[in-house]
DNA sequence: TGCGAAGTATATCAACTGATTGACAATATC
DNA sequence: GATATTGTCAATCAGTTGATATACTTCGCA
């Protein structure tokens, strides 16, 4: 005997969908700003104008909706750097490339990071950027898919270019630690308080450029005066 | 007619002084680890072997022992970076120093700053790098104290010296990214995750050293390149 | 030795937390 | 329109939080 095949899905009711959107965005923001233990369901219903119980009904518990704010983080970091990732490998597979043109390809790399953390125009800028910062602080398991996407899709294809041009694998020691250096000069700038010192509250595209312009600078400059062990 | 004098002050017997010492540190690595909310006092005071009042007892509440514990990583960063600090401003006002002295301070600045946040031989290495990655994700005016000594014995300083080589002020705005950007290069490697990722557990001179050359190899590059724009 | 302050221990408070219950309203299929 | 399912609501649960009241012990000093 078959089981009994249920037509309506939670979140296809138009309704529903909606409810569960409005809790998810509320979340996100709260979540980012407070941290898990800093937020509660109530403040979160509350701001999201629904009932307490909507919550359980819709994300099963407060730690399954954390995982899917931060899901909803991983899957736009991802959007942003894959493509580049997967121009990277493509480049490093394909040949030889040259030190201008690996160089480009992390330049390239930088700049997707960069307008990851700044670009206002792009959704939940500040939620992605303060996240990103809290997977440093927080240690819930919850947060390990995000710092995954970034080690898989960031670091590994960024010190991969790194090693080719100091002509050392890329889990070398050394290629990791200049990669994190190099990522290090971009990361700066998820740091909320970084930006409150600098007393960017809106920030604007020609600013983004700006920074590109200059972490790109600072970049090819680092890259240039690497010395492969060869020569 | 006087207030009577009291003899004993809260901390000078030295029962009193050593349970002081273990809350305070027990509540360093505890803060630090899970923040302010994530962390209770009765989590505090059983590891700490005292019982819950001893905490209002010796600190007023839960965020007076916070502010306490802030200060007092507050006090071991200024004292590592404050003498290179002042030496840096001494020889701004003195006269004019070369590239190479300028990058020089720049550098023993960025020494200081991985010592500080990898150095295991000095107390506290670990809580140390933690609350300063607190400072972006948690925002309790308790934190400001931290992030004023490194805005104004760690970044004032640095950005003046990168001002120098660019011949522009040191409030100027691309000065201040540049140096932002190079110190986000040391201040990576207060990222748990990133250490993690590296299998850095125990942490080591060598290793430390290795970082700190790289860094300097890096900033030196960057420094280089860079154009006074009178030139 | 006895007094008073320094420091410790137990028990308890009010507030808040995440979660659940069970009743009610809306909706799509038959 | 009947009915089962989806979505919403107020009321409440048990557990934990920071803080306190209060009684007790320890210690320096006269």
């Amino acid at each position: 005997m078959p089981l009994p095949v249920h037509r309506y899905r939670p979140g296809t009711h138009p309704r529903g969908e909606d409810t569960r959107r409005r809790i998810l965005e509320t979340a996100l923001a709260l979540f980012s700003s407070g941290g898990f233990e800093g937020t509660s369901t109530r403040d979160i219903a509350e701001r999201a104008g629904v009932n307490l119980p909507a919550i359980q009904y819709y994300f099963g518990s407060k730690e399954g909706l954390y995982r899917a704010a931060i899901a909803h983080i991983g899957d736009q970091a991802l959007q942003a750097i894959e493509p580049i990732a997967a121009r990277i490998w493509r480049a490093l597979d394909a040949g030889m490339p040259t030190q201008p043109e690996l160089i480009a390809l992390l330049c390239e790399m930088i700049d997707a990071l960069i307008s990851l953390f700044l670009d206002d125009s792009l959704p939940e800028r500040e939620s992605r950027s303060l996240f990103v910062s809290r997977v440093e602080v927080e240690h819930t398991a919850a947060l390990d898919p995000l710092n995954e996407v970034m080690r898989q899709h960031l670091l590994a294809p960024s010190s991969a270019l790194v090693g080719r041009l100091l002509n050392r694998p890329a889990d070398d020691e050394q290629v990791v630690l200049r990669t994190l250096m190099i990522l290090g000069q971009a990361k700066i700038f998820c740091s909320r308080s970084v930006m409150r010192g600098l007393g960017w509250n809106a920030i604007g595209e020609s600013r983004v450029r700006a920074v590109q312009s200059l972490v790109n600078e600072h970049t090819s400059a680092i890259c240039r005066a690497l010395k492969s062990p060869a020569a």
